[in-house]
DNA sequence: CATGAATGAGATTTCATTCAT
DNA sequence: TATGAATGAAATCTCATTCAT
């Protein structure tokens, strides 16, 4: 009620479409709704009107509003995915080039932002949505551990740290610096390199004899 | 009175209590209900089964569903202001103290995490809501980033790296700790002093000569 | 919801009445309401604001809302009443005396004229409320008929004119009349003499040879 | 969607009609209920039995209850503004034209009748329908006037009775008129013919020299 | 006598979902 | 494949009324 005027009509996409070609349409558009009004206005008339198709025909595409979502994090999963580096190269590198990568996805796709932070999605998606979306963080758990811990093996970080502390610390920088970047227009944007840099002094150590 | 027609009124049983005390009650349960369940289960009806009072009599006690959560909020609030520490001592000993306070408040109110955390509360909460509690975010903020500004004014940390990015670790770094230290059973616990003692190694710098 | 704020207070009657007396300030108060604002808002909330008192404190002067409803209706009837002239003297001077009198009263009271013409008060005040309202209505017809007749007998209406019909001449008139200089500011206010003036020529016969 | 638990949905049955046809439907049961039990039994419950639909399906059809209350008074200004008989012809000749068609209105539709004298509807019908009864009350009240300035003109009615209190016995003997004539049976049946010759009597003067 | 707390009934409205077309 | 009509469940909130204090 509070916002009635929703004059944003979108062009009207071409009717009668496969379902193949449906699906995906209908998944980006959640995840869309999901970054720019959040979970509350998730319903299966707004993402008709985003689509461009009728509230009933989202049933037709999926069997209900809970597939939608999981369809929604499992492209959020793809695109996290993607941005695991080859496991080649130094750990370090292969650090940043994870940072990197992102800071840049969340650049390009600041929806995917929301659904990975947002600790109540798991609420929203119910308990197979809340799984995977928890598989995928373990994930980036695993990977930054991993990392952290050959860096730690090669001298590169000091070993006498806490390995599981050390990751907090790179995961936190990591959330927050997205959290802090992306969005509208940053208060304090800082490029990637210069978040990197620090992050990286403070592994390595950056007191001088 | 319209209708006149005046059905079977049940005896009304339980507790009396008086609105001060109910108020209070109400708040809680709304946080716990936030934490537990997530926003979406912040119901009147929810809220009544948790207190032991009918759904109708909420709104007794609090004019709408709002003003519950805009209470709810003011308990974060005042809690999350009480881990500030006194602004004397030094810079550092000052942040420790605050890492402290807040890895304690989250392991006693583990709701105020959730709520403190949840990028979308805002629109649960409304207008009136989110903007207290962004407030309360931005002050942590300034409170974190004075201290590392004075600890790099005493050459505690070193003065080259860039000040808003070292924000962004301490902050995300207690983001990350809390966030996995509280809840039920955290899979690798630390203690404060364990955590803290990272941190500070990686401000201080960790390279020795 | 739409009219929350109602500053206006009232005195803060003295506390702790016997009932003879509150009766009565509740159903002036009920009436008070029913003019200005409608059936609608005739609450027990509101009824309590207006008098002064707690909600809840209604129903120990009256068992229900129909009660007060129909006392209100009562103090009605009465004023009503008092509009009767003694049933002596020139038929077209004792329907003038009514004219006068129901005009004044309206003047005076004009919650009085809400109710009295509020067809829809019926259903507000249930089927005794509905059945006393007619009574009094009743009255009023059989009184203007009444006059009507021996004014025909005594020659001062022409006896060709039929009688019902006149009657509905004389209430219709004295209804719109009231409800044209009633309320706050008459669109085009004249006085009882005006309006009798030209009621009386009409039933006397305006034609001059 | 928010809670994922879907219970037993019931085959959903009857008729199925399009919005065009529904939508008068609904505004005429507004009409019959408004005009039955009044204002207070308005609601959308009562609404969907008297159509056949549930309560919930009004809100497809109208956005609130105030438009379907707006509707009503629609159709209500559409029955009375074809009362108005044309310009032309002799004024009392158009009066008794109006009469006569609003007499026949109220016989066909006893709804209107109450819609149109019921006072409290503008609450009811919240800012906007007030307006446009309002309005529609206003057009009665120019054109009798009108009829009643013509002839005074011409001299059918004596142009030494104020233009205004003529006018309010017009109408008034309109609105008694109507009230005691429509209805299930009335006490006291007079035709149309009859009441204005009566009326038409009085305006032009009855007695003879 | 007075009140504040409590409550069940019901009103409006939203929403996911089904079904006939 | 697409849709509009329909629906039951649930959410928020109001209100008359009861009861303990």
């Amino acid at each position: 009620m509070r916002d009635m005027k929703r004059p944003t009509r979108k062009p009207a996409a071409p009717r009668r479409q496969r379902t193949e070609d449906r699906r995906p349409q209908i998944a980006d558009a959640a995840l869309r709704i999901l970054a720019s009004k959040g979970a509350g206005h998730l319903t299966a008339a707004e993402l008709g009107r985003e689509v461009g198709i009728a509230d009933s025909t989202i049933f037709r595409h999926y069997r209900d509003m809970e597939e939608v979502v999981l369809a929604a994090i499992d492209r959020v999963r793809v695109l996290l995915d993607e941005t695991f580096p080859p496991a080649d190269g130094r750990p370090l590198d292969r650090l940043r080039a994870l940072f990197f990568a992102r800071l840049a996805l969340m650049h390009q796709h600041p929806e995917v932002l929301r659904l990975a932070t947002s600790d109540r999605l798991e609420q929203v998606a119910g308990p197979e949505g809340a799984r995977r979306l928890r598989e995928t963080i373990q994930q980036s758990r695993r990977f930054i551990d991993a990392c952290l811990r050959e860096a730690q093996v090669e001298g590169d970080v000091p070993a006498s740290l806490d390995l599981t502390i050390l990751g907090w610390v790179v995961r936190g920088t990591l959330q927050v610096a997205v959290a802090s970047t992306a969005g509208p227009r940053p208060a304090e944007p800082r490029t990637p390199e210069e978040i990197w840099a620090v992050l990286e002094k403070l592994l390595r150590g950056t007191r001088t004899p």
